[in-house]
DNA sequence: AAGACGGGGGA
DNA sequence: TCCCCAGTCTT
């Protein structure tokens, strides 16, 4: 018997047991910090993710606090992590847990599904995790796992082999210990099962059931669709000072980086001839222009080519909310995108 | 089914 | 540079 089957059970629990990483959510597996550790866990490396759960603890230790929290508080502690809809569901289904069932998470696989920002692999994550309920929890990881475990050849893309994989696994899940056999196929594929073809098949404590390694196909699976160009868009980024202010502007609450600070910017790669015209057009009473180093920030579906310039104003612009370098650095939510341009600040 | 949605670490 | 990460939501 190989793949995915009720053998890797045993072996997967038994490597597990023999040694796991450290981490802080796993210490005191507490259905909140389950949860809020799945969401922060996202897309996002475990190492990126360390840092931010032990100061949201801090900040936010239970779901009230969560609920009653103001949105710069909660977007500032999720400043830098990316993806900032998840910061925004979190708050909203902390509200409404908080209105329906009395602040605490329930402990139903589709009661959790039904929570925004939670999906199939959330929602098994903290079943299984927090709950102890015996269903799977699909992710990235359990994807390549699985892939390679089947030799399969399918796109892992492809939404037909997700659901396929979630009901495989589903079949095998230990009624006592789910939330381990879970974690221990993540962290299979987090420190053994790697991808980019760079699998450590002798350290795998399944290798004898693996199906790829045995067809010597462990390092060209999983395959995955195609990937597509992302687009340019080329801006002029402004540090805009007034005295010891800096002047900054809120995006709009939908789409990307949505309700964060940010540099005003325009679009285009503009001159010094013509950024003076632009703004004096604007009603702006500019002092003097600086151009800054160029910067360039990677999205995953866009670039932003951005031209960096200083401006001083003899008086504040009225469409900007200026604040000092230290309120910047402390309570408003700022996109890594522009972390270069507001060094120039610290001197 | 495809696109939007961040950011960073490693090859 | 590209890959891909303890994915979810919208269209």
């Amino acid at each position: 018997m190989s793949g995915v089957s009720k053998a890797i059970v045993q072996p997967l629990l038994d490597w597990y047991d023999a040694g796991h990483r450290d981490l802080p959510w796993r210490s005191e597996p507490t259905p909140y910090r389950v949860w809020v550790s799945e969401i922060m866990l996202q897309q996002t490396r475990v190492e990126a993710v360390r840092g931010y759960f032990s100061r949201w603890m801090n900040a936010l230790p239970d779901i009230p606090a969560l609920a009653a929290a103001d949105e710069a508080v909660y977007t500032k502690l999720w400043e830098g992590l990316g993806y900032y809809s998840r910061v925004r569901n979190l708050h909203r289904a902390a509200v409404l847990l908080c209105e329906e069932y009395g602040g605490e998470l329930p402990a139903d696989y589709d009661r959790l599904l039904a929570l925004p920002g939670v999906g199939e692999y959330t929602a098994g994550a903290v079943a299984s995790i927090a709950f102890g309920l015996p269903v799977p929890a699909v992710d990235g990881n359990v994807l390549r796992v699985a892939a390679r475990l089947d030799n399969d050849f399918t796109p892992i893309t492809d939404a037909k082999f997700k659901k396929q994989t979630r009901e495989r696994f589903a079949a095998l899940m230990p009624s006592d210990r789910s939330g381990d056999l879970n974690q221990s196929l993540m962290e299979l594929g987090a420190t053994v099962c790697l991808p980019n073809g760079a699998p450590r098949c002798a350290d795998c404590p399944i290798q004898h059931l693996c199906e790829g390694f045995h067809r010597g196909n462990a390092a060209v699976l999983p395959l995955r669709a195609a990937k597509k160009a992302r687009r340019v868009e080329n801006r002029t980024a402004l540090v805009v000072r007034c005295g010891q202010l800096v002047g900054l502007r809120q995006r709009p609450k939908k789409g990307l980086l949505a309700g964060l600070w940010e540099l005003p910017s325009l679009d285009g790669h503009l001159s010094p001839d013509e950024l003076r015209a632009a703004l004096t057009e604007m009603g702006w009473s500019v002092r003097k222009l600086l151009s800054l180093r160029p910067a360039k920030h990677i999205f995953t579906h866009v670039e932003w080519h951005m031209n960096g310039v200083y401006v001083e104003l003899d008086a504040p612009a009225p469409t900007l909310t200026f604040v000092t370098p230290a309120e910047l650095r402390d309570a408003y939510a700022l996109p890594s995108a522009f972390r270069s341009f507001v060094s120039v600040l610290e001197d």
